[in-house]
DNA sequence: TTGTAAGCGTTATCAC
DNA sequence: GTGATAACGCTTACAA
């Protein structure tokens, strides 16, 4: 058998896939060096007349670059390492968008899922850091601290949204929570409400707790008491949104308007209110952090704060490919992007009954 | 020098990544043979001794397994690629269900979204097979035939969802598209409405057909004449169902009823709807393939077809881990899973006016 | 420009 | 069991 047959499928086929013609048996059959194929495939410069040749060999053989191979000479995998806690709404349009942008520079994702599960997140981790991404993509997520600092010390690029980990130095692209939540609740507070609720995330996470101090600032500075039993603490999730909605609105005298930190939540207090027959904006005015179809398309429409998803895919993928390409070495980076309050229905000036 | 130390930092790092340890490290460290390391890393059996020597060295040096040196071995780089059409809520869940089960085989997902544009569909398949993932999960979508007759001869597992591309020998996980259909038809039909119009999808995606021909068999069945200007012919995209909304409504007699073949082209026409002012059930009987969380929510509710996402999440996984397992040359298998009609207040006796 | 050959970090096959 | 060592398919000096 002589160097030029094509490849051998009499060899023991690796688990059960074909053995595939390599840079080798294109450069035999080609007739030039391996070296010279390899350049071709990077696109260098080539005499012509062995481009041709290379052109038919690859085409004849079928050819296919093996990126794995190439990855572990070049420790570059073109995988971008995604973990996020959830799937909702917020995060498929970011991780379709990250997606397209991303696919420009020929980098896919690898995405994981943690649904806030301390163990999830340490095995993702791990598993990004061996299969050698290029770069992560991370809510910031304070159980992840400790791995995350080993990879970071390794060299591996990160950029933290939604939540920064103070005192680690990463990139990170966050939203203006606060200021965003104080304007959100001051539309409240200028409908003439005063029992005003909120529904807050996870205070551990920067979001929560930044959401948090927009309401509280907004409060004050109308001096504005705020009853405790109107703050109720919850976990980002629906069913938290449900049981809280539902504690608020069986008090006493229940708040007259409300502040939802996100999206998940108020699926859970509209469920609630579906449920118990009352109707925004009549019976609660409503209004809700990020903005997804089902506020616009809801009657009425909830009025929410709109996060700029677009704008925090561009700005996560310009810091990846500036630490990716000559940026190397910066030092950590936080862009913070404004949202938008969008009015809706389900918020007006409170009943002169309450 | 001598073997004994740990990994050099002053070699060129690679791209700027830190030198990690290598087995090589560990192994000298431990004071074993590479080989022994191996095996430990691996899991099988070692001497007692040694295990703790290896566990020590790796602990010392932060070791880390570098998974595309074994994935080149081995060929096998516990990826699993997926493209998807687009993140709406279906493929959401369906993403989400999909990693979370993956998982627990140690694999992950690698993500491409192609829009319907072909040259997208092309480029995620050359990707996905120059990375070597162990195997495929993408949407039956025709414009990627010829790619995918390729990466089947090259011994790469696929698995088709919701459209089944006629004529390729892979694994298929459908849903039973043309029943529902027909059922759900059939429920107008039992409201006593007789302009019924129909949204249809792509009539080259299996789906699109089928769910179509299940609205001509019910429709067919009753005796009932269908208008021509009552099939409009869609895209599966929003703006479609936005656009064939107006056309069907402003017809001089338009429908009052709809049988809508997607959930993007049911926002579509609720969009539409809603600006005009017009509101189900009273002006317009309308049902929904898919059922999404903005269906239950939505005043009324919407009418749907459920698809069983997690017995789809889970089919798709069965048939991949047999394929990566025993049953490598199994003959392709197609799995067909039944959907559920969900009637809420979207649907009402067509009125006496009409 | 091209050919040659030395790695990259594993796994797997041998003798021992 | 363990230790040496040959792959795996590519990139990249270096020499020609």
């Amino acid at each position: 058998m002589s160097d030029q047959d094509p490849p051998d499928d009499t060899l023991p086929p690796a688990r059960g896939r074909r053995r595939l013609a390599t840079i080798a048996d294109v450069a035999a059959t080609a007739g030039v060096a391996i070296g010279t194929v390899s350049r071709f495939l990077n696109g260098r410069e080539i005499r012509e007349a062995n481009r041709h040749q290379i052109e038919a060999a690859i085409e004849k053989l079928s050819y296919r670059r093996n990126a794995v191979a190439a990855a572990m000479k070049t420790d570059t995998t073109h995988m971008i390492g995604l973990l996020i806690p959830t799937f909702d709404e917020f995060h498929s349009e970011m991780v379709e968008q990250l997606a397209t942008l991303l696919r420009a520079s020929g980098r896919a994702l690898v995405i994981y899922c943690h649904s806030h599960d301390a163990d999830v997140i340490h095995g993702a981790l791990d598993f990004f850091a061996a299969q050698r991404v290029d770069a992560l993509i991370m809510d910031g997520v304070t159980q992840a601290r400790q791995r995350v600092e080993q990879l970071i010390r390794e060299g591996v690029p990160i950029v933290f949204y939604n939540n920064e980990i103070p005192g680690l130095a990463a990139d990170c692209v966050l939203v203006e929570n606060r200021n965003a939540s104080y304007r959100a609740v001051n539309h409240l507070i200028d409908l003439r409400h005063e029992r005003i609720a909120v529904l807050t995330g996870e205070l551990h996470d920067s979001s929560g707790r930044q959401r948090f101090e927009g309401f509280e600032a907004a409060m004050a500075e109308a001096g504005l008491a705020v009853d405790r039993r109107y703050i109720a603490h919850g976990t980002w999730r629906t069913n938290s949104g449900y049981e809280l909605a539902r504690r608020l609105m069986q008090l006493n005298k229940p708040p007259t308007a409300m502040y939802v930190s996100n999206y998940g939540m108020t699926i859970g207090v509209l469920s609630w209110l579906k449920e118990q027959g009352l109707r925004l904006p009549d019976d609660l005015s409503l209004v809700s952090f990020d903005d997804v179809a089902l506020f616009r398309l809801y009657e009425p429409g909830i009025t929410s704060i709109a996060q700029p998803i677009s704008g925090i895919a561009q700005a996560i993928t310009s810091l990846i490919e500036a630490r990716l390409g000559d940026d190397r070495d910066a030092p950590p980076r936080t862009i913070t992007l404004s949202c938008d309050i969008i009015l809706r229905g389900s918020t007006r000036r409170r009943p002169a009954s309450a």
